[in-house]
DNA sequence: CACCATGTTCCTTG
DNA sequence: CCAAGGAACATGGT
């Protein structure tokens, strides 16, 4: 699920169900998830705390509660890995398999599941300190961004990931602005013209920006079981799913027409990870 | 069995 | 110390 505007549909659908809820008990199941905290220590940290806001940070959720009255908020940083997904179920619904955290919260219950445990829920923020620049909060390209592609020669697609040049990119949005801007994905970062960069930045912030709009890769879906039902999000929209289904310019698209000029889309790896792109609109 | 998967970190090498 | 490449983490889908 986990990119910038996966992250920041779901905190503005978390945020109005958690606020004032009481946390009555918290469950993390593994120790990795709390890491480098405990299970224990989220625990203490979080039993008969309000949570009182909830933000994001790039692909970071941070969610603050106020434990008692007048003393210090508490904030706990999520992390949805590979597979994280957040949800509210009714009290009698039971945990899903992979149920990393539980927080009981009374009539609901706040479910962290995360099938691979690659996330977080961890009292340790300072993960957040080391990100470089929130794309959607500048229109021109910081010189974070700018300083961080000349001083490179690994091809432009893999710095893209690099979240000290830019915070919240992922695998997905990486191969699309690059189809947006028009540039090659393996360009050396170091050889991209000033107007390529300002090119790439707003890019990057149009296909962020858009996706967020149409609700990102979230699908709510309805969930029944004998004991109640709710809702939760799926990822990658399964064929029933009633919301309009995103398109991805070149993502996942290997071998499919170009939406621009017909021909064909390419898979390439790159870093050990996918790449996609058009070679005819994305020359060097 | 083989390969693939929206992420991050750690280790090694140069 | 820094950049770059690769493995590791853990589970499931096709």
């Amino acid at each position: 699920m986990p990119e910038l505007p996966e992250v920041e549909v779901l905190v503005r659908h978390l945020l109005p169900q958690l606020l004032s809820k009481v946390v009555r008990d918290v469950r993390v199941q593994r120790a990795r998830t709390a890491a480098p905290s405990s299970p224990a220590e989220v625990r203490r940290a979080l039993r008969g705390a309000t949570f009182v806001n909830l933000t994001r940070r790039a692909k970071y959720l941070l969610f603050d509660l106020q434990p008692k009255k007048g003393s210090k908020l508490v904030r706990v940083l999520g992390h949805l890995g590979m597979t994280g997904r957040m949800y509210l179920l009714p009290r009698a619904c039971p945990p899903p398999k992979h149920a990393a955290a539980v927080l009981d919260l009374g009539g609901e219950k706040f479910v962290f599941e995360d099938t691979r445990y690659f996330g977080r829920f961890t009292l340790d923020i300072s993960a957040v300190e080391k990100l470089g620049p929130e794309p959607l909060e500048t229109e021109e390209p910081p010189g974070d961004f700018a300083r961080g592609l000349k001083r490179s020669s690994q091809a432009v697609k893999v710095k893209l990931l690099d979240q000290t040049l830019v915070a919240g990119l992922g695998n997905i949005y990486a191969s699309e602005a690059l189809f947006l801007a028009g540039i090659s994905p393996r360009l050396p970062a170091r050889k991209l013209t000033r107007v390529q960069t300002v090119q790439l930045w707003k890019s990057i912030r149009k296909v962020l920006a858009k996706a967020i709009e149409v609700g990102a890769t979230i699908r709510l879906a309805y969930y029944e079981t004998g004991k109640g039902a709710g809702l939760r999000d799926t990822a990658w929209a399964p064929a029933e799913a009633p919301s309009p289904v995103e398109r991805f310019y070149v993502y996942g698209r290997a071998g499919e027409a170009c939406l621009n000029c017909g021909q064909g889309i390419k898979r390439l790896v790159q870093a050990a990870r996918s790449t996609f792109y058009c070679p005819n609109c994305q020359r060097r």
